[in-house]
This record gives C-alpha cells, structure tokens and sequence, in this order.
DNA sequence: GAAATAACATGATAAAAATCATATTTCGGA
DNA sequence: TCCGAAATATGATTTTTATCATGTTATTTC
C-alpha cells in the first residue's frame, strides 16, 4: 500500500504536528527514537520533505525540524505524495494500463470505491487533524 | 498494495478460471501474452502456485496448465496468500508492530474498515467467480 | 570572527524484488 | 523405445528500494 518510505515519512510528520512550530524544534536524533525510524533514513526523508515545503527546517545550533502553521495545514496525502508519487495508490490494483469503470479490471469494482473513499480522505484531511487523536493518546505511532 | 508478483498471478489464474479445465489446458507462452506478463517470471510464479495445489498442471507434450473444478472453488485470496503472505494486506498500514483497535495507529480507523471488508470479500469470493465477468466482456486483464 | 551544531547534498552499500536463463524431469506420440 | 514437448528446479542477473556514511553549508553563540 504504501511504501517504507512514505510510511517513515508520515510517522515523523505527524509526530512533528503536536510536538512542534516556530519556536520548538526538534533534531533528527529527536524523531528517530519515537517513530522507530533508522536515523540516517529519516534525515533523507525529511531533507526531501523540507525541499518541497511540507515540513520546515532551520539549520545550525537551536536548528531542527518543524511544522508552521501553514505546514501543518497541509493534506496527508501531500507527505505520500512527496515520497511516493501518486500512481502508487491511484493506479489500478491489477496493474492494468489505466484505471477506469469503461475499461475496469475484474477487482475493480470491489476495490475502486472504497480507494477512492479512503484517497479522499487522505487528500481533505489535514495533518494537524489527523495527529489529533495522537495528543491526547488515541493513537500510536510505535510498538 | 499487490506485490508485482501477485498482479501477475492473479491475472493468469483468472484467465486460466475461464479457458481452462482437465480437458482445456494452457502452456505459460499462451498465458503470457493475454496478461502481459513476462513468460520466465510468470513460469516461476506458476510453478509456485502449483506447488501449493492453487493451479493444476501436467507435463510434456499436450500438458499445460489448467483449472480443476475444485481449484476454482477456492478464495482468490489464496493465491495472493501464496505469492505475497498474509502479511502485505493485514500489517499495520503505517508499520507499527500490530494493528488493533486497543492499540491503534493514526491511520487506522480511517483504513481498518474497508480494508478487512476488502479482505473478508477476497476470502470469500471464489476464483470462478470473480473470473465471470470476465468471460462476458464485462472486465479486462490489460490495455 | 571562530567554533560548534544543525540541516543539506551526494553518493556508497545492502537487501529485496523483479526478471531472465538453463539444465532436469515427466509424459505423450511416432 | 526413442524423441520432442511441456512443466519443474535451481540459480544468475538486473533493477528497485532501503539503509548507511561523509563531506558541505548555514546559523547561533561566545
Ligand atoms: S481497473 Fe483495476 S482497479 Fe480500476
Ligand atoms: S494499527 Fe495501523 S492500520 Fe491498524
């Protein structure tokens, strides 16, 4: 479904949503720990993040990673999108050329709507609600 | 979602469900065209299948490949099961160690739903099924 | 303005997935 | 019974993904 990458990505990202902004930032080593993410890994993930503005970043001492505002109203999907492209989840189960209910592949029409349910989801979504229910110990993001 | 492996599998199963039968058989180059599928890696790919009983198969001249009525009994779940294992569809979709609902990650509610509904239809839906809208034209296996 | 600290850029290595190749076994037909 | 056709077993190669490593640049602090 999603690829390692992307799944490393959004971990940091949402943990980075209620622990962070412009004035508390956290270093790699900070996110590594948490998310479970191998350290040198996640610093190229979210150096890609932070060249496409998903996430926020300063360098130097008092530097580290961060989510403005802005960041944190971002969709979900922007952080897969990033890491994964978007044919990843868009594209048709079966491998078929394109996807599509004139010319459907036999699972189509049991995974087509429920997919495009869950991809539009992930694209009204924002970070920061969907790293809500982290904050206050609803969800998890390791063990 | 689907390995490259178990699209591939899929796909020659289904072509097989309705070409197919102990009188019908089908050598791998006659499968790899209508699928698509390159014909050393999908010879690999039925060789395991056969393997574990999901495709039936006899050798030399006049054998091939083929469906027995009781091979198209079973769920299409087991020949991703197979190919893939059961853990690509049923693992936490962010990684973390398990997926549950006491100990759910952020995604979870929003995924957990349909994906086990998608699931308890691929467990339940049979071969000879899913390959009978196929058979009229209703769905494809490439373009 | 020098030193320390952090992200950034780049590339190297390792592991896994996908793909290809080839020799061996089994079976049907001449 | 011998020959050719097919699956089977096994392994090699290539490509992609995941992971690690290291030097460079920007920024704060003294
Ligand atoms: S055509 Fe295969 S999922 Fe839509
Ligand atoms: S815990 Fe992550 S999908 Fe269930």
């Amino acid at each position: 479904m999603l690829s390692n990458s992307s799944k490393y990505a959004l971990k940091a990202v949402l943990y980075l949503a209620n622990k962070t902004d412009e004035s508390h930032k956290l270093m790699v080593k900070d996110l590594s720990e948490p998310t479970q993410v191998p350290k040198a890994y996640l610093a190229k993930l979210l150096q890609a993040l932070s060249k496409q503005n998903i996430i926020s970043a300063t360098k130097g001492p008092k530097g580290g990673y961060y989510l403005t505002k802005e960041n944190k109203e971002n969709p979900v999907y922007s952080v897969i999108e990033v890491i994964d492209g978007n044919q990843r989840l868009e594209a048709c189960v079966l491998g078929i050329d394109e996807c599509n209910a004139q010319h459907p592949c036999p699972l189509h029409e049991y995974v087509n709507p429920t997919r495009t349910a869950l991809l539009s989801t992930l694209k009204k979504m924002t970070i920061a609600e969907l790293s809500l229910d982290l904050s206050n110990g609803a969800s998890f993001l390791s063990r």
